[in-house]
DNA sequence: TTGTAAGTGAAAATAACTTTCATATAGATA
DNA sequence: TATCTATATGAAAGTTATTTTCACTTACAA
């Protein structure tokens, strides 16, 4: 982490190792009011707003990543540098990474259609986990 | 329009005639904020909190659909009944609807090595139309 | 035509997020 | 290791987005 950072110019700050170890801890996304309630439990100086600048240089560097279904706008996720969707859990939040969405054929299509040039896509999918469907 | 509403139980006010008008004329996606001007200038009256509202129950009702994508969280775009996606272009904001996802195969493989019910999938695509590609 | 369930708009409340700025610190460099 | 500076931090205030409450109004079923 420190070396990803360092190389963009950005510093390892206490605050940003902590935001990153709570997004990671976690089975399920989060958002930043979460995130900062549970830093702040290790970390209890920390701002709301140092979460939020911490959030968005993470995303950027794909430690982490936001997720959209099922109107989780605006959590995060741990993520991973490698190209990767998401699997979320409609019931708990919890959210699991898959690879090989292979969707390149269908993107020529589009591209064929609509003459837009394709730049990257979008994919999540809502389901719901082991657990909550035996408790359901 | 006005039969799927009463269906549900809901009533066709002008408001909200005129807020699916608004949507529907636009090439591309609009904010809650962004619909309310529109709206406004053929129908003073109506407040912001009825745009919300409507807003609401038209997604509901699948007569227009929220994106997603490139930081377009929460804006609109007239959707269909039918299953499909979207592809927006990333610098002017037009959406184009397609369908033929074919992501069954995908849900099958998740759901056996996940135990996942995988109930919904979110799939858009961001691009550069044509005319946006001639200006850049 | 009338009754009523549903809808509306105003105002206020809350939530989500950003800006500004003075102070503090990571970590490169001497 | 000490120093220096670009970057980061936190507090406070500001802005934007969204929701709640409530008294009044209206669509539309009977």
């Amino acid at each position: 982490m420190g070396g990803t950072l360092r190389r963009r110019g950005y510093k390892l700050t206490p605050q940003r190792r902590a935001v990153l170890r709570t997004v990671a801890l976690s089975q399920d996304h989060l958002t930043p009011a979460a995130i900062y309630d549970r830093v702040r439990q290790q970390h209890p100086g920390i701002g709301l707003l140092t979460v939020y600048r911490t959030l968005q240089i993470l995303t950027e560097l794909g430690f982490i990543c936001e997720v959209h279904a099922g109107g989780s706008c605006g959590s995060y996720i741990v993520g991973s540098p490698e190209h990767h969707h998401h699997l979320i859990c409609s019931n708990c939040g919890k959210v699991i990474n898959f690879t090989g969405c292979n969707l390149s054929e269908l993107e020529q299509r589009l591209s064929q259609q609509t003459g837009f040039e394709i730049e990257s896509h979008l994919l999540e999918f809502l389901g719901c986990c082991r657990s909550c469907q035996k408790i359901a």
